[in-house]
DNA sequence: GTAAAAATTAGAATAATTCTAAAAAATTTA
DNA sequence: TAAATTTTTTAGAATTATTCTAATTTTTAC
């Protein structure tokens, strides 16, 4: 474990807000001036495969990344690009019965327009 | 609909392969040789509003394009990037059970190694 | 058939990400 | 603890998928 990796991780862990690599590139930045790009890149894919994150691919955007490595539902709202966790109880069960085999995760996104988005389009129009 | 758009739209449902951009834009080559990288583009955005095709954003690779717009679950293969279809029965009340809101489409990719991956991999090992 | 609108083209531009090769830091071994 | 080995970091160049641009062509509407 470097420092660098710590902060990056640690950026991650810090808030719920599904950052992408530039966010976390800019807030590691704050407490580690010297770090680079590539670094962040490079750790967010080693953090993935420690299973400690986990990446959300980007919905026409860039991806972004989760603080769980547990599958889990993302609402996204396709205007402005924030994300919201969410669960399906079951939800293992329910693929395992569709596709009748097994797998090794699973990347659900439902879209929708977040509230304050509606509010905004429906000020400017 | 120009000769352009005709010729991609039937590209993408003349086979159930989920082909990406660049196979698209050389699939239609074949037909239209004068056929710009551009115009698929455009017509892959346009497709796609026109309810008439479905992109499926890719898994760190590039993404992919689907015949049907109607969502349905994606099995997909994490070694060589092949798609297969499913559905889930119920699945929009299941969604909307969980989020307890509308939403206006999801994206479901459930992850494996296909049968063919695990052969290769078993036999250089 | 003409005018207006929409789509096409080649290639330049952009944005996210990956690669490179040298330097620095961390870990292992003695 | 020191030396040797391995891993990580760095800056910036390179790559890749995609978007933009502006001139030209095609399609659509009347």
């Amino acid at each position: 474990m470097t420092r660098q990796r710590e902060a990056i991780l640690d950026v991650i862990r810090s808030d719920c807000a599904h950052h992408t690599a530039e966010e976390i590139f800019l807030l590691a930045k704050e407490r580690l001036p010297g770090i680079s790009r590539a670094t962040v890149y490079n750790n967010l894919k080693t953090l993935e495969n420690m299973r400690l994150i986990r990446r959300i691919t980007g919905d026409g955007l860039c991806d972004r990344y989760d603080s769980s490595y547990i599958p889990h539902g993302h609402l996204l709202c396709e205007r402005c690009g924030k994300v919201w966790d969410f669960t399906i109880d079951g939800f293992d069960a329910i693929i395992n019965d569709a596709i009748k085999c097994d797998f090794s995760s699973y990347e659900l996104k439902v879209r929708r327009i977040c509230d304050d988005c509606i509010k905004k389009e429906s000020a400017t129009v």
